[in-house]
RNA sequence: GGGUUGUUAGCUCAGAUGGUAGAGCAGGUGACUCUUAAUCACCGGGUCGGCGGUUCGAUCCCGUCACAACCCA
């Protein structure tokens, strides 16, 4: 595109820059004043009456969120990357005649300023930095979108840039994912466990039950998968002795993505031997419930849309096959026939897939009679065994694993188990993975010799957990998943 | 994968039995030494998502493609 195709607003501002250098201005020189943030300016001087010079004098950088020229007294709001903003005036009498022309001609919204001056509050008691001069620290070749509107959730997505200039609550959201992850380490920590970090490129996708990506190494001339799961390297270190460990990373699931699914997301797994599903669940509550703390003051979180979740005390528990029994008002267990359990789904109104399986089967029951009673935070207890290929099964009762589910606002935080130790039966588990592999399922397993190897040296009792990173910040603030990942996946724009 | 809806100025959005499109903010010029969605005057800015078709004429009707949102599987 030559510049004279360029819209009007994007043509101006670059002639504006051609401008500035063709006087021997920089438009983006290496380094401006700054002696203060806008900040620490505004916590020193909170206190300065209306109308009052401070005496001080301090250089300060931020972007031109507001501009208003007059005749010979100019203001702009400057923000820097907090949010934080500060006025800037420009007098005739202080700057001159020169350098308040350029201003009103060279200077935009949007445009990275330094400005040196006293600070003062105007007539108005704004606290502002009154310039003995400025100079651009970089011009601008776009317009901002305007303040009082919001853009589209598509642009915010596009332009995460923009949209972190211009909307608190992405600056926020951006601000609180490290918090929570520096809670959950801190948590961890305390506690004694230890980070790891194992492969994203795998040779054998397994660990859940999902779509992997596959890429291709051309050093080793094979295909290779992105992670699923890290679940079964973390159990190989639970074997070598590293009892108490957890990764936090990303996975990677090539399936559908909407409002609560990305393709890539980050992921919390922990394992901790001679710990069991009952000592997870209250790890978990651990973890949620600090980071609350950590990042609101309590454990009741108050949401943007001003919806207030309450996250403090102890959990409902909810027993998985009792509250199916409750809600289709007949006893549903493992042992139920699979042709009944058919025709309860048919009688509630539940399409039932030809390839499910007997828990799978109860799965969806389950989600579709009670998933409108899962906001407040509760732990669903006791899943079917045949669809958690690396658990174990209840200690007592047959046909059920000893598995948990949490879910808060209606979705699925994290997942929590007694893990499956004994080698024999996780083989024969695996091999049935491979089966409904070779079956078509795309989701199945594969057998895993390594793992496999592993565990037959020993792997002690334990228990672990997954939880979403995306959506315990989902849990925390309100948001949807597109908003708590600064940059999620979108197809290319066209152009 | 199927269905529905959407795509118009830098941004947010209007709009028209089919006859070359408007607003607010933003932008340009001028006025203003206390503005803070300032005010006043004047002015510019659009391949109405892309490509085909119907038509004297399409941004509007039809088809198709791209992207997006919602619903269903």
């Amino acid at each position: 595109m030559t510049e004279s195709d360029l819209p009007e607003q994007l043509r101006i501002r670059r002639e504006k820059r051609d401008s500035l250098i063709a006087r021997g201005v920089e438009a983006y020189p290496v380094q401006v004043p700054r002696t203060s943030t806008l900040k620490d300016i505004r916590e020193r001087f909170k206190d300065l009456a209306t109308d009052t010079p401070s005496g001080v004098t301090e250089s300060v950088a931020g972007r031109i969120i507001f501009k208003r020229d007059t005749g010979k007294l100019c203001f702009a709001m400057v923000r820097e990357g907090d949010g934080t903003e500060l006025q800037v005036m420009l007098s005739l009498d202080k700057v001159g005649e020169t350098q308040l022309e350029a201003w009103k001609a060279d200077v935009d919204i949007g445009d990275i300023v330094s400005v040196t001056g006293e600070v003062i509050t105007s007539k108005r008691g704004e606290l502002s930095i009154l310039a003995n001069s400025y100079v651009i620290a970089s011009k601008s070749l776009r317009p901002l979108p305007n303040e009082h509107n919001p853009l589209n959730e598509e642009t915010r997505v596009r332009m995460r840039y923009v949209d972190l200039i211009v909307r608190p609550e992405a600056r926020e959201t951006a601000r609180v994912r490290p918090q929570v992850l520096k809670s959950l380490r801190s948590t961890f920590d305390k506690a004694g466990f230890i980070e790891v970090e194992t492969p994203m490129l795998q040779v054998m996708h397994g660990g859940a039950a999902a779509r992997p990506f596959k890429t291709f190494s051309n050093a080793y001339d094979m295909d290779l998968f992105l992670r699923i799961a890290p679940e079964l390297f973390l159990k190989r270190c639970v074997v070598g002795g590293i009892e108490k460990v957890f990764e936090i990373n990303r996975n990677f699931r090539n399936e559908g993505a909407d409002s609560s699914h990305s393709p890539e997301f980050a992921m919390l797994e922990m394992y901790w031997a001679y710990a069991d599903w009952q000592n997870m669940k209250e790890l978990t509550r651990e973890l949620v419930q600090n980071a609350a703390m950590a990042v609101f003051g309590s454990h009741k979180v108050m949401h943007h849309d001003g919806r207030e979740s309450d996250l403090s005390g102890s959990w409902r528990e909810v027993d998985f096959y009792g509250a199916i029994s409750e809600k289709v008002g007949t006893e549903v267990t493992p042992h139920t026939k699979f042709e009944e359990l058919k025709s309860i789904a048919h009688n509630i109104g539940l399409k039932v897939d030809p390839k499910w399986i007997h828990g799978k089967l109860a799965e969806e029951i389950f989600e579709f009679v009670y998933k409108d009673q899962l906001n407040q935070p509760t732990f669903v207890m006791g899943y079917p065994v045949d669809t958690s290929p690396l658990v174990r099964e209840h200690r007592e009762r047959k046909g059920i694993a000893e598995k948990w589910d949490l879910y808060i606002d209606g979705f699925e935080l994290a997942t929590g188990y007694s893990e499956l130790i004994d080698p024999v039966i996780q083989r024969e588990r695996l091999v049935e993975q491979a089966k409904l592999g070779a079956k078509g399922d795309l989701e199945a397993m594969q057998v895993d010799e390594d793992f496999l190897r592993a565990m037959e040296h020993g792997m002690p009792p334990m228990g672990g957990v997954g939880m979403g990173i995306d959506r315990l910040l989902m849990a925390l603030t309100g948001l949807g998943i597109r908003e708590t990942i600064l940059f999620p996946l979108v197809k290319p724009e066209e152009h």
